[in-house]
DNA sequence: CGCACCACAATTTTT
DNA sequence: TTGTGGTGCG
């Protein structure tokens, strides 16, 4: 009897919960209501995963584990399941919680910034403002969080700074130098990135070594010696690296027990995002974290692991299963995201790996339109075939921006640049360099860093002759030398330089410096920290010194360093108690400022890699041929030619309506031409899913009759060209400007405009301002600074 | 110290 | 072919 009502009491309580989740398919909804011990959701391109992770948050905080919990509460009564079955839903709500869990006992960790953002976004939509306490953050940032609280605990101090991958590699630079080891096949980098992998494995400096040393590995030895002074620094500098934080904080959980019981205790719901992408460590501090409860949801697609090569393991997801006793699987398959004859052409391609779970994608939606195959006679036909079919979409639609070309190599963008700049295509590349690794922005850092903290050694080194100040090399190295041999920061030795005669040369400059760091030191104590940044532009004479040569280099980085201004408003705003430490902090790890400025309608022109969890109306996939993709590199490896493949599978699955696929019959690239046969990949799509059109039948693309060739480049040559673009289509995307229009530039004052030329989706315009003269400038970059009167 | 010239190497990338 | 980093000179 009590059983027959107990199971009457879970159905009831099920049922209404249920109903909050209708919105979902059934296999979301059973994510969503699945609570209780691991979960793998194996989830595939555009199958709605980032909302079921909100509407799983959102069972959590409304009905605890209500939804499939087999306990029912104490004093539970006839009259509950009769309210839970009524129409008067809200009691029936109420009543069906069970347990419900605080926001700030969820932790969901994604890989990117952007990720992040956009979770803490949706929750707080979903949810309103508690949504707020929810920890929503990148594996780093969680990582510095736990460490800022117990850093002392392993022996740094909780004000410890970050290096990003350049500071590491002068740290490794200025180690090489020392040592005097000077050998090609050991470069920074590779050196950065076997330490990389060495502490993935949790080895440490000195052991590491020392097994190199056991195996005679000459290679490794020198690795190991550099990789241990490299530790030895980055502890005296009180710095981690971005491998550090997350080790760090996996040793710090490890170690002290305090620590580890108060996340454990804290966090009842740990949830993953992009399991695909994490390795040892992350996959060690997400166990970690769920240890005790293994209230563990990760949520990843095996077909979309694409990076390998910076440490991911597909292992934590194909084995999630075996290290989680218990562990549910839930596959996610259908998609919203793309027509028919996409999903099934990307299954084909998929289906050829075999280390995978295991997916089939499928749609509601019609079948749409057939990807295309178009071989164009060289690459760049390819581009102009692509211009081409950009324009025909565009006077279709009138919208730039539902259009993306993916290619497996940078290299691959220039051709198509060059076309669409021809023919006034506004396009954005992504991923060149990002405004905090502009030189200009790490120099503004540096400063603010050193004055915080002078004993930053490696950051006064960067500022110290820059500007100019007449501190030359020599200068440097010896005083970096003193320090070295007296265990002492570059700054301390430097307000002393009296005391060493070796420093006699440049000592009045030095101490100019010293003084300068010390007044600003001193002002940064009474000035709030936008303030302080316009002291220290005055006091360094950065921006005068970029001044004195206008070439449209300095004036960019003038206007970037007038940007990080932006940066710290928008961070006073948000934060109560502001400090130069809180800014820092903030920006340390938070690297893409251009995304947000991604507004304009332009065409997106990027690498595959960074199209992963993005969709467009309209892809092109460019040089699909072997020998580029898949690569060379990767043909005699099956292991590396499913990421390869896995990595089409993404493209591939970025399409919603059109996918156009194209490759060159021939190609020049290095410097060399080659002729390649069509891409492996895309052979693998059936027929019935795919249109090919002057695809040559042969085995290889030389096998073509010539004529055909000079036709086509006849064709090509003579296809006319649009003209620079003077009209609305570019304009529209960077409308607030015109020529005679009176403005006014934050740095240079008022001016009147007195050309545009349009330039790959921005425009250059002339400005002649009333104080500095003439300049040339680039609208994108400049509308931020001026405005018109 | 800054600039010009030459050699050399060149998947993919986030934090 | 293109970009970068190192060296040597004014």
């Amino acid at each position: 009897m009590a059983n027959n009502f107990e199971q009457r009491y879970i159905a009831a309580r099920r049922s209404v919960i249920e109903k909050d989740f209708m919105h979902l398919n059934p296999e979301q909804r059973r994510a969503v209501m699945t609570t209780q011990g691991p979960l793998l959701l194996l989830a595939g391109a555009g199958s709605g995963k980032t909302t079921v992770l909100i509407n799983r948050i959102t069972n959590l905080l409304r009905y605890g584990s209500g939804s499939d919990s087999t306990e029912i509460p104490e004093g539970a009564s006839e009259q509950d399941i009769e309210l839970m079955l009524s129409e008067d839903a809200d009691s029936a709500r109420r009543k069906a919680a069970y347990e419900p869990i605080e926001p700030w006992r969820i932790i969901a960790i994604t890989f990117t910034n952007k990720a992040a953002d956009e979770l803490k976004n949706r929750l707080e939509q979903a949810l309103g403002p508690e949504a707020r306490d929810i920890w929503a953050q990148t594996f780093h940032s969680a990582c510095v969080r736990i460490l800022r609280r117990d850093a002392d605990k392993i022996g740094f101090s909780s004000s410890f700074t970050i290096y990003d991958t350049q500071d590491s590699l002068s740290v490794i630079k200025q180690i090489l130098k020392a040592k005097n080891i000077d050998d090609k096949n050991l470069t920074p980098r590779s050196i950065l990135s076997q330490i990389s992998k060495t502490k993935d494995e949790m080895l440490e400096a000195a052991t590491y070594l020392e097994n190199a040393k056991k195996s005679y590995d000459m290679r490794a030895i020198q690795i190991g010696e550099v990789y241990v002074e490299y530790e030895k620094r980055l502890k005296d500098a009180d710095a981690m690296d971005f491998d550090d934080l997350i080790l760090n904080a996996v040793r710090l959980l490890q170690e002290s027990e305090e620590t580890r019981t108060h996340y454990q205790k804290r966090f009842k719901h740990v949830l993953v995002d992009e399991y695909q992408d994490t390795n040892k460590l992350q996959y060690l501090l997400t166990s970690i974290l769920s240890g005790g409860h293994e209230n563990i949801c990760v949520v990843g697609d095996d077909d979309q692991s694409i990076y390998k090569f910076r440490g991911a393991t597909i292992e934590n997801i194909l084995s999630f299963e075996n290290q989680h006793k218990n562990a549910k699987l839930i596959k996610l398959e259908q998609n919203y995201r793309s027509t028919g004859h996409i999903l099934e052409s990307a299954n084909a391609v998929i289906r050829n790996n075999l280390g995978r779970k295991g997916k089939e994608l499928w749609t509601a939606a019609d079948s749409g339109e057939k990807p295309s195959l178009h071989a164009a006679y060289n690459h760049d036909a390819e581009a102009q075939y692509v211009a081409e079919k950009i324009l025909e979409g565009y006077s279709q639609n009138g919208r730039w921006d539902d259009h993306a070309v993916l290619y497996r190599l940078n290299a691959l963008s220039n051709q198509l640049e060059y076309a669409f700049k021809r023919r006034g295509i506004p396009y954005r590349v992504y991923g060149g360099t990002r405004f905090f690794d502009r030189a200009e922005i790490k120099d503004m850092l540096a400063y603010l860093n050193v004055i915080l903290n002078p004993a930053d050694d490696l950051r006064l080194i960067r500022i110290i002759n820059t500007p100019t100040r007449g501190i030359g090399d020599t200068a440097v190295s010896k005083v970096s030398q003193i320090a070295q041999d007296r265990g002492e920061s570059v700054f301390n030795i430097l307000c002393h330089v009296e005391d060493y005669p070796e420093l006699k040369a440049p000592a009045a400059k030095l101490r100019l410096f010293v003084d300068m760091i010390k007044k600003l030191r001193e002002a940064s104590e009474n000035l709030a920290v936008d303030n302080l940044y316009d002291e220290i532009i005055e006091k360094t004479g950065y921006l005068r010194a970029l001044a004195e040569k206008d070439t449209q280099e300095n004036i960019t980085r003038a206007e970037n360093v007038q940007e990080l201004k932006s940066n710290i408003y928008s961070y006073m705003q948000e934060t109560g108690d502001a400090t130069l430490f809180g800014f820092l902090d903030e920006i340390s790890l938070y690297t893409d400022l251009d995304n947000l400025e991604s507004n304009a309608d332009c065409v997106t022109v990027m690498t595959i890699h960074s199209s992963k969890g993005l969709e467009f109306p309209i892809v092109f996939l460019v040089g699909a041929e072997e020998g580029i993709f898949p690569g060379t590199r990767t043909l005699g490896y099956p292991a590396e030619l499913e990421e390869e493949r896995r990595l089409c599978y993404v493209a591939i699955t970025r399409a919603k309506k059109k996918l156009y696929i194209s490759c060159a019959l021939s190609r020049m690239l290095m410097g060399k031409t080659t002729n390649n046969r069509v891409s492996r990949f895309i052979e693998e799509i059936p027929p019935e899913h795919i249109q090919k059109t002057n695809v040559p039948k042969g085995r290889n693309f030389s096998d073509l009759p010539t004529d055909l060739d000079e036709s086509a480049r006849r064709q090509a040559a003579q296809r006319p060209i649009r003209p620079i673009i003077t009209s609305k289509t570019a304009q529209s995307a960077l409308p607030q400007f015109s020529i005679g229009d009176n403005i006014s530039h934050k740095s240079f004052g008022a001016g009147v405009i007195s050309s545009m030329t349009a330039m790959g989706g921005d425009f250059l315009v002339e400005i002649n301002f009333e104080d500095v003269g003439t300049k040339r400038l680039m609208l994108k970059a400049a509308s931020k600074l001026m405005q018109k009167n």
